[in-house]
DNA sequence: ATGAAAGCGCTAACAG
DNA sequence: CTGTTAGCGCTTTCAT
């Protein structure tokens, strides 16, 4: 077995209370003593019971995090970013994962009822109010990802504008004929980039066909942000036009690459025949040439990581909803429309 | 406050002992006054607090995962069938992350110490003796996976032979002048790749050009393993070469489409020019079109969980190592050499 | 079958 | 400054 802090006191004929001044480094403790104590407690190697303490200090000195695994690349590089602003902290991170968007419940009961952790991050997960109301009541601090809610800390993207202004830059590249391909709308950030979408055509005067929106499946708790509905989408949207748009907004990199996919077996030339934008740029996009809107992905873990601590440490109060704005990122996949551009214009 | 045992005890006018037998169905109780408790306890919305819980049954229902926070695309598949497998048991995963590849004893040291988790899987990591001594001593059960240690069960995927049989298949489409491009050789697999491609090669009697061996540089604390090495270590092979190979084994999927990147800037087709064919599978191959060997990732993860789950209950004794064989998904970026094939054989 | 009591390993309040 | 003691919330003998 492993040491314990009797083992240590004893040997170094010391109260436990002592034992434990020492490896807190209290104050209130005799220097030489605790030089005493420590070089025992590392000539026994001592290492404090990380259970024990938390019991008996009320605090884990563990987040949690609830990510629906693994439907997207944007988790992943949130993940990363959580884990690395964590890693700065002594704060370990536990990974509670939902499989099915709409089986969120029984993954926050749990994480509500085990009580393993000080604080939880909740990415891209929709919090219904009574569940806001148990974090509440319970007291653990919770800040929200991708996803907003009135009583809790959350930072997002600005969706809407985010959207907006990638429709925007396909039509000052002289784009007339617009299409969208969207997640689900059981997802909050695709009913808003639909919304942002449709404002930019409306301000700018365009019509959109409604057979150019096409909205992929929700299925198996996905909200249809993965490659293989952006293929399906695409394919659709060939399939029940003859006259195709001749550019396209994509609400997320990953559905674009499918979208991508799909032209290419269609001989649909990206930019020649359709342009496109993406949303999110996830690492992949470079590689690919994808035009798209950069979410931040890596400040947005960092900020909810320090605002989830300043929260467990009681240091803030007050509501905050943060919301970051995307960024164009001007690729490949738009080409440079200049013809078009005048011809709008005259 | 949260319930606790004792108000539900008091409650149900039981001793706390009654209590825990009733929740932890334990045979040793009237039905009748188990169902009365967990009557009350429901009523009073109790949950046994798992900390405490795991203090006292010295067990913690959470196993730790060492992962290298996240250079490469293959971690994160296999984290997401860790995840999945783990789902269905009622363990709990927490993640240590290990930023540099040569720092990974301070995580590993901090697992051991922190006790949180009743046992371990690592990822890529590689255990050297010292630290196996350590799992051992503490008795804690550790399956490595991607990697192998004596002492300790693993899975991993047959590296060398894998690395064969790419290079077999790249020599049965009639290549004879081929190149390849490795990761880091302080990495484990980066080795066995390079000794697999070597054996093809010497057996079939093909010499290769040293200057068609690109070792990609490792670099902050990374094996080189990433898209942006591949990019770098194929403008390196245009550069040196003026005559280049007609086809590459890259050691990894990641590093082929940075491969991909810069042959496509330099004018390099693939396949006409340089046939290509990666390792690991990953997701995104598939959307690229790349040939590759495809590791079980899903099979690991899940292999590996059992194992461990199987140790924790004590249920195995003995070593295991297991080695799963890598498949050719044969794609698009080797063409079909029909024609060098029917060269290379006459 | 059930209650009482002794831990699990540690922190923190309370006396000195 | 330091030792003692009472928890933290639960499991598990040990009696009864």
């Amino acid at each position: 077995m492993a040491a314990t802090i009797y083992d240590v006191a004893k040997k170094a004929g010391v109260g436990i209370g002592t034992v434990s001044r020492a490896i807190n480094n209290s104050p209130q403790i005799n220097p030489s003593t605790k030089d005493r104590i420590l070089g025992v407690a590392r000539e026994l190697n001592y290492q404090p019971h990380a259970l024990a303490q938390s019991l008996a200090r009320k605090k884990t000195f563990t987040i949690a995090s609830v990510v629906p695994f693994f439907t997207n690349y944007f988790f992943i590089e949130l993940l990363r970013s959580v884990q690395h602003a964590l890693s700065r902290s002594n704060y370990d991170l536990i990974l509670y994962s939902v499989d099915r968007m709409d089986r969120s419940d029984t993954t926050l009961e749990r994480v509500l009822s085990e009580r393993r952790s000080d604080g939880v991050l909740i990415i891209s997960i929709g919090l219904n109010d009574a569940y806001a109301g148990k974090f509440i009541a319970a007291n653990i601090p919770v800040v929200l990802i991708d996803h907003m809610h009135f009583q809790i800390d959350s930072i997002a993207i600005a969706n809407r504008e985010g959207a907006y202004s990638a429709t925007e830059h396909l039509i000052a590249l002289g784009h007339q004929r617009i299409g969208m391909i969207d997640g689900h709308l059981s997802s909050y950030p695709a009913i808003l980039r639909l919304e942002g979408f449709k404002k930019a055509m409306l301000e700018h005067n365009l019509v959109f066909d409604d057979r150019h929106l096409i909205i992929c499946d929700a299925q198996a708790g996905e909200h249809g942000f993965n490659e293989v509905a952006g293929y399906l989408a695409m394919k659709r949207l060939i399939a029940q036009n003859d006259i195709l748009p001749t550019a396209l907004f994509v609400a997320s990199d990953v559905q674009a690459l499918g979208v991508m996919r799909a032209a290419k077996e269609a001989g649909v030339r990206i930019p020649e025949d359709i342009a496109l934008v993406g949303f999110d740029d996830i690492e992949f996009a470079k590689f690919v040439g994808l035009t798209t809107m950069r979410q931040p992905i890596a400040m947005m873990g960092q900020m909810a990581v320090e605002r989830l601590l300043e929260r467990i440490h009681g240091d803030q109060q007050g509501d905050f909803h943060h919301k970051l704005k995307a960024e164009l990122i001007v690729r490949e996949t738009c080409g440079s429309r200049k013809g078009f551009h005048v011809q709008a214009e005259s």
